[in-house]
DNA sequence: ACAATAGTGTCTGTGAGACAGTATCGA
DNA sequence: TCGATACTGTCTCACAGACACTATTGT
């Protein structure tokens, strides 16, 4: 970025795109748009909003999710910066790509300008079939369940999937979604045991025994 | 990315800031560049371009890493986009930030246009110091210097700064390099032992017994 | 022989994985 | 009492950490 002769250089837009994921029914799900304009009208793709001039990655971010979903303050990070040249098939946009997590319960639909719908989308079967979203967010969608699944192992990412109070039985089931395999009760416990804290609740009228809910104290290093 | 009403968005510029890292003197380094032009005339920067309208990221980092160094297929990795508004004084600019590691050995310097020199900084000096760069590049390098470290513990990234062929303890200290600490030699090879394939060659004219010369095998999984 | 560094054998502690057992609810 | 799920105790095994030992060179 030393180099300031940019009149040679044509600029060019920039768009963050959102990949926001949560758990219903005990599947991973994403958020998509149905498009209703060119190109790709009719089409599903994640939502995005183009960054302002004087607008930073995060304001146009947090813009993004709360013309979306409403919402202000829930989990995000930096994906990807996705530069190809023909994403687009009429102009050239760098788009810059967010995870979000948002437990279930607090999410809600709001559907934007040109915009039809908003869903959740399957993101197991998605991947897996042949189905296709707009411009290259297939793509993005895919290495976004990658980097879910492989910080999933190594980071405290998961605990932006369940609400504020949480029992470890749920807790457990969405680490299992997201590495897509079961896991062992009792190790399961001892490996959460030092980032989570009791609280006096326990679940209740279920016909077998109560599940005490926690709270989450403290975040793992690393990532 | 759905809202194509781009016309109420202005453009901007974008650009690829590169960071490369090599071992010099059993340090860290990163290569920088003495700017020849405001703004920060005569400041030390990392090197950068502008990506073109019709190039995609990827070929930019290329261009660039070849403008500063003239060396092509080095190992680089994409490592984060920084947006914020006035990291340039004069424009907007969106900056996508490359790690690039390459060995001394094969790291060979040309000063690109606007530039009085290039050089390797050492990396824990300047982060310790209140020594600064141009623009928000200082930020940039912790940044890529704390990643670096994270995955040298959970990635063979490490390998691409040794040449094709290295003995263990060459390897070994620049593992020790970029964690900050000593390991034990027994451990480290075990650990490596299965990333890494024995050659034919060893050391030869130290005054104490010869090391041999291992090549890389394979990469492990994971990021 | 000695200094110096390369390389190995092995003990220990920690933590993940596996599994069996006990606890507590509604019906 | 029974079915169902919550929760715990404990064995094993792999692996990281620690350290002492042996090996091979030039001087």
């Amino acid at each position: 970025m030393q180099d300031y002769d940019a009149s040679i250089y044509e600029k060019m837009s920039v768009a963050v795109d959102l990949i926001t994921f949560t758990i219903e029914d005990d599947r991973l799900k994403v958020l998509v748009i149905n498009r209703e304009e060119e190109p790709f009208d009719g089409m599903n793709a994640l939502p995005g909003v183009f960054v302002g001039i004087d607008e930073t990655l995060d304001a146009a971010v947090k813009r993004g999710i709360n013309e979306e979903t409403g919402l202000k303050d829930i989990y995000y990070e930096q994906l990807y910066t996705f530069g190809d040249v023909d994403r687009d098939p009429r102009m050239r946009i760098i788009s810059v790509a967010y995870m979000a997590l948002v437990p279930l319960e607090k999410l809600k639909f709001k559907a934007g300008k040109r915009t039809r719908s908003v869903m959740l989308m399957d993101v197991e079967d998605f991947i897996s079939s042949d189905e296709e979203l707009a411009f290259d967010h297939k793509k993005i969608v895919e290495y976004a369940r990658w980097r879910l699944a492989n910080k999933t192992m190594y980071t405290d990412i998961t605990f932006h999937l369940v609400e504020d109070k949480f029992t470890l039985p749920e807790l457990q089931k969405v680490y299992e979604i997201l590495l897509g395999k079961k896991l062992y009760k009792a190790n399961f416990r001892k490996k959460v045991m030092d980032m989570i804290e009791e609280t006096e609740f326990m679940t209740s009228g279920d016909a077998h025994r109560p599940s005490r809910y926690y709270t989450r104290i403290k975040e793992k290093p690393v990532k």
